[in-house]
DNA sequence: TTACACCTTATACGTTGGTATAATGTCAAG
DNA sequence: CTTGACATTATACCAACGTATAAGGTGTAA
């Protein structure tokens, strides 16, 4: 599979695709006679799961830091697991945060719709006033 | 109200406030004889409400965009609103998003569970190109 | 008066996450 | 054997959101 096809299997950018090598988020895959990546299947699964992360918000770094473990020769499953709890931590922590902004903003919303016909904005009072 | 007075009090760094200044989120105040900006009071109620907006997920052009809508007077409220109602639905993106990976991520933890003493870790065979 | 903390402007740099361009090589079809 | 669509590398550029630095002016307190 060469790096348009698979760009075009994820719907990613060539260019982004080399720039997640450069940075070593993915591993550069074996290339053929004419120097062109040949990736495996798998890839397309990796790549998937980079973009999957990185909607919820995890950044590049973050991404990195649970391929790294790959690198140390004295991890064990456990540890790469122990990892994964700590990413299902922060993501209980975001969608924490998440729900408080939701509540916020449509407590706002409401606020707004029982001051139809007014003037004042309530959004704009409560936020800059009283915040 | 100096820069520096004004920046400690809403805990902003002064280049920051003149970066605000300068991108035009926030007008620049009179100035005295010296050519120091003198903020009114009410400045740092606008910079809590430019943090209040952007903790909850506003971007700074987001957050000029409402300022606008508020020097325009007309329509206020409801275009406010709409821009409310616009961010709540992100959020509710988001929100969707990070449960699936959380999902995933469990999934994969209890592919660890199953594979105690085993020597391969079952998420990084799903996360490495190779093997 | 001198020291020091503040203020000014202008400009450069930093980070994240890419995208665009140039100059060049490869390959399959007509 | 040329054309077009791919591939390669290297480098530059972009937006967002600042932070740092240089070179200077101001204000106050010992």
């Amino acid at each position: 599979m060469t790096i348009g096809q698979l760009a075009k299997a994820v719907n990613l950018n060539t260019q982004t695709i080399r720039y997640y090598e450069r940075i070593g988020l993915i591993n550069k895959p074996d290339t053929n006679e004419a120097g062109y990546r040949m990736y495996p299947e798998k890839a397309a699964g990796v790549l998937r799961f980079i973009k999957h992360a990185k909607d919820i918000g995890f950044s590049l770094k973050q991404i990195s830091e649970i391929f790294s473990l790959d690198n140390n020769k004295y991890n064990t499953c456990s540890n790469v697991k122990r990892l994964a709890e700590e990413k299902v931590y922060e993501i209980d922590k975001k969608l924490n945060s998440l729900n408080l902004m939701r509540k916020e903003l449509l407590n706002l919303i409401s606020l707004c719709e029982e001051k139809t016909g007014n003037r004042r904005c309530p959004i704009l009072d409560i936020l800059k006033f009283e915040s």
